[in-house]
DNA sequence: CCATCTCCGACCTCGCTGGTAGGATTGAAG
DNA sequence: CTTCAATCCTACCAGCGAGGTCGGAGATGG
């Protein structure tokens, strides 16, 4: 498995705040304020686990949240602008194919514990290489605007017109 | 975490017969037995981990075994005809970015336990889907082959600048 | 003051990864 | 025909991280 709930969780919170935040049009595409207990009753998603995974987010800066009663979570940034690959590198960490992999963001280097072992060094270094491109590529592509409209088209393929379960096309086959 | 261990020593050990099977110049680039012992003692890995993992290559059709004094395992297609995502997915089973995701290679299905939650659909199975394309693309470019040459060429570093075949610009160091 | 919400850290359970142990079976060499 | 080296097979185990819970402390509007 590539991901973890962490990721599945943040990403459909952050999900849920945009469609929200839509709707009230206000500064800088930032929204309306969601509670998170709003949020995790939407989604079903344990409340608790939540806290801590907006924790994460909030600390790389996607998200600001306003304390005490009536507050909550809203988006820090349009939706447009929010790829992917920052979403996921706040939840799960980087993303590496293998554990001998240590990608320092400032350097690109890769360090690969294997590589002194026998001579020759890790042949599988290349593939896990591509790998992690093919993924940090598709993952800086996708915005969380482009994930809202798939998620709000899925509810309601008219605007305003409430609908209940629609046919899940994904672009692959 | 993509990939565990089993990945990283199943792709190391083909790539070792891969190498010592050029040696020989055999028929249909099957080329000569190598008994685990001798490759867990040239990858420093631990020999009764990998023979369950051999297992797995042989159940997959990519190597096939000599019983006996004497035996051990040589690749059963030429190199250049095995690509990564089928060894990948002999050792780890399929690849799925997310435990909700079950891809049947028959039918291009995608399932996702969330799918009737709360009126729409999993707003992340639209992100799952391009990052499982990605490295399943990855994967699928990736021949044994050319995990040889990287792992063969670091070895015993063959003169010319221009390295016929792949792009293999990994950024080290 | 009180309900509501964010914030924070400790705690727990469970399944899987990574690895070991011990043996049975096969087959070439002496 | 014994012996040794190899594949094969099943069971077992320790550690760890994922996934989630609990309880409480600090803000804040009504």
């Amino acid at each position: 498995m590539i991901f973890t709930t962490k990721a599945e969780y943040g990403v459909r919170l952050l999900v849920e705040l945009g469609r929200h935040g839509a709707e009230q049009g206000e500064a800088a595409g930032a929204g309306a304020v969601l509670s998170l207990k709003a949020i995790a009753a939407a989604e079903g998603l344990p409340l608790a686990y939540l806290e801590r995974i907006v924790a994460l987010l909030k600390k790389a800066d996607l998200v600001e949240s306003t304390r005490g009663a009536h507050g909550g979570y809203r988006l820090k940034r349009d939706p447009a602008t929010i790829s992917m690959d920052e979403v996921i590198v706040a939840l799960e960490g980087a993303v590496a194919p293998m554990t001998c992999f240590v990608d320092d963001t400032d350097s690109p280097r890769v360090l690969c514990s294997h590589e002194s072992d026998s001579g020759h060094g890790c042949a599988t270094k290349l593939l896990w290489m591509r790998v992690q491109g093919g993924v940090m590529e598709k993952l800086s592509q996708t915005t969380l605007a482009e994930l809202v409209a798939f998620a709000t088209r899925e509810t309601a393929p008219v605007r305003g017109a409430a609908h209940t379960g629609a046919p899940l096309t994904i672009a692959a086959g």
